[in-house]
DNA sequence: AATGAATGAGCGTTCATTCAT
DNA sequence: GATGAATGAACGCTCATTCAT
C-alpha cells in the first residue's frame, strides 16, 4: 500500500472510507462483505483493494483517523484558555459536539473495543484522551477547586458522562445537543468539584 | 427449541453458554465459530444445535440472562433500604462488583449495542436499568437532596459513570473493585447533589 | 486435520487424492481448482477441507506417497539378492515399472521439483533414493566390478537415466516397458562398469 | 504483437524476459504475478502488455529462446569435429555448461513439461536435440565403436544424465561444472560403448 | 442425545487484462 | 511509449446449518 495518489485517488479513497463507515455503523463491521461496499458504490473490487490493503486495514484506518479528529477538535476548543475547569468545560462540550456530529464512527470505536484485534489502537487513543483530561484536572485540584481524588479516575469519570450522555441522547432519545452538553458539564462538574456525600 | 431438559441437559446447556461466553469475549462473535465452541467443549455438533436453534439466538440468550442477572443483583443491594441517595449508592456498588465478576458478558453487551440485529435486547434492558434508577432520582428530588435536573439524565449519567469506571478500571488497569466503587459513588453523588459550578 | 476417520471416510479421502492426481497431472497444480476437484467428484466443497487442510496440503500429501510407495517397491524388487550389481538392475526395474504404471504422480514430482515451496519434500526423497543406490554401487566398487567413481555421482547418474527413459519413452513414444527398462539396464552397467572410453 | 522497436525498445523487452525469468524461476510461474514483474522493474503495467500479448506469450517466448541458445551452443562446441563421440563428448559439455550457466531457465523448462498447455513446445525442441545426437550416435555405431542399440534411446540416455548430473550436482550440491561434466562423459561412453554386464 | 460427514452460499482476496490519459 | 486506475471472474477457504446413523 502506501500508493502515491492523485487527486482522483485520493477523493476515490475518501469515498470508500465514507460509505464503509456507515455500512459498518449500520450492519456491523463483520457482516458487512466488501462485495456491499464496492457494489454500493457502482465500482469493482479490485478498486477497494487498489486503495487499502484489506479490510481491516481499512478499518484500523478508519479508527486512527477518528481519533484524531477528535483530539484536534477538543484541541481547538480549548485552545489558550486558562482556566483548568473550564477548560474541561470546553473539552466535554468539544467531545460531545464531536459524538453528535459522527455517531457512526462512534459506534465503530465501541465495536473495536469488544475485539482483541482493534482494542489496542483503541486504548492507546483514550490513554491520550486521558491523560489531556487529567493535566486540566491536576491544575484544578492544585488551585483547590477540585477535590483532591485520583485525577486519572476523575478524568475517566468526566469522559465516561460525556460519551455515554451524547450516545445515549443524542442518538437515541434525539435530544438537543446543547441541552446534553449542558447536563453533562452540570454533572460533570458537580462530580469533581461537590461537596462530599455527607 | 424450548425443549424439555432432564438435570444433565440442563448442565449440558450452561456448560455451552459459559464456553460461548469466553471464546465470544476473547475473539469476538462473528470470529468464534460453532466448530470452536463445540470443538473446545469435545463434543460433536449436533450437541449444538440440540440446545440453541442457532448461534444467534444462543447470543441473545447470554444477552437476556445477563441483563436479568444485573438486575436481580441491584434489587438484592438495595433490598428495602428507605434512603433514595443510599439507595443509588448501593445501587452503583452492585453494579460495578456485577460487571467486575461478569467482565466477559461485560464485552458481549457492548458489541452488542453496535449491531442493529442486538441492539433492541440490549435497548429494553437499559430503558428498565434507567428507570429504576430514575426512581430514586425523582424521590431525592422531591426530597431537596438531588438538584432539580431531568432525572433521566441524571439516571444515565450515573450509569455512564458506573459502567465506564468499572470497565476502565477493574478490568483494564486492575485497580481494586472497592476503591473504583468509592470512587464512582463519590462522583455520581457530587454530580447528583454537587452545588452547581458558581 | 489428523481427523480419526471412518471407512467411509478413508475411502473419500482415497479418492479425493486420486481424482486431484489426474487432474493435476492433466491439467497442472495451479490451473486445477478445488472447485473443479469437487465438482469432477460430485461433493460439495466441504468435503475437500473436511480431510485436507488446504490444496498445499494435499499436493504435499501425494508427494510423499508416492515417494513412500516407490521406495516400497524398490525394497521389495531388491529384496534379498546378495548381488550389489544385481541389486541396482533390479532397482532401475522396479523404478522403471513404477513410473510406468503412476504416470500421473511421476509428472507431480517433476513439477514439485520447480517450485521451491514443494522442492525440500522432493530432496529428501531423492536423497534416500540415492543413498540407497550409492550403498550397492560402494559394493560393487569394494568387489572390484564398478569403476572406482564417486558412488553418489555415480547413483544420481544411473537414478537420471532410469527416470529420463522411463518418462520419454514409456509415457511419450510408447514402447513396452519392458524394452525400456532391458536398454536401461545396458546403458547403466556400461556406465558402471565399462572400460573408460580408451 | 510483433511490433517494430526502437534499440531501447529492445533493451526493454529483454529485461522483463531476463527479470521474469528470474522471478519464474524463484517463485514458480503461476505464483508470480505480471504486477509482480512489472514493480520489480520500476515500470507500470502498460509496459508489460506493450511488449508482450499476455502472461503466457512471454512464457512461450523465454522457452523457445532456451532451446535456440542451447542448440546453438551445442553446434558451436562440436562445430567441425570429425569424431562422431568425440562429438557426442563435446555436445555433453557443451550441455552442462549452458545449464550451469542457466540454472534460471532450466527450471523453467522444467516446468513447462508439467503442463500440457506448454509441453508442444518442449516436445519440439527435445526431439531436435535427439535427432541430434541420435546422428552421431548413429555413425559410431556404423564404426562399430558404439554398441548395436536403438540409437533414440542411447540418444535419449545420454541426454538424461547429463542434465540429471547438471542439476542435481552443479546446482543442489555445488561441485564443480568440469568434476560433473567429466563424471557425466565417462559415464555416458561407458554406457554407449561398454562392454555387456556380463 | 450425540456424532461426524456433508452442503453450498458466501467471504476476503488476487490478478490477467484493458484503457483513458 | 508509458502510467496507474479500474474491471470482474475466479480463487482458496470458512462456516452455519442439516441429517443419516
Amino acid at each position: 500500500m502506501n500508493r502515491r495518489l492523485t487527486q482522483r485517488g485520493r477523493e476515490r479513497r475518501q469515498q470508500l472510507m465514507s460509505y464503509a463507515i456507515t455500512r459498518f455503523a449500520e450492519n456491523g463491521y463483520h457482516p458487512t462483505s466488501v462485495a456491499e461496499i464496492v457494489h454500493g458504490l457502482g465500482v469493482g473490487k479490485g478498486v477497494f483493494y487498489w486503495y487499502f490493503a484489506s479490510k481491516e486495514e481499512l478499518f484500523l484506518e478508519i479508527l486512527r483517523d477518528a481519533q484524531r479528529q477528535l483530539r484536534r477538535r477538543q484541541e481547538a476548543a480549548i485552545a489558550d484558555e486558562p482556566d483548568p475547569v473550564r477548560r474541561i468545560e470546553l473539552g466535554i462540550r468539544a467531545s460531545i459536539a464531536w459524538i453528535d456530529e459522527n455517531r457512526d464512527v462512534v459506534k465503530l470505536l465501541q465495536f473495536a473495543a469488544t475485539e482483541e484485534r482493534f482494542a489496542p489502537v483503541l486504548r492507546r487513543g483514550q490513554d491520550v484522551a486521558v491523560a489531556d483530561t487529567a493535566r486540566h484536572v491536576k491544575e484544578g485540584i492544585v488551585e483547590g477547586r477540585i477535590r483532591d481524588l485520583d485525577p486519572f479516575v476523575l478524568s475517566h469519570a468526566v469522559l465516561g458522562v460525556a460519551g455515554h450522555l451524547a450516545r445515549e441522547f443524542v442518538h437515541e432519545r434525539s435530544q438537543s445537543v446543547d441541552d446534553v452538553a449542558e447536563a453533562a458539564v452540570a454533572f460533570c462538574l458537580g462530580g469533581l468539584m461537590g461537596s462530599p456525600p455527607d
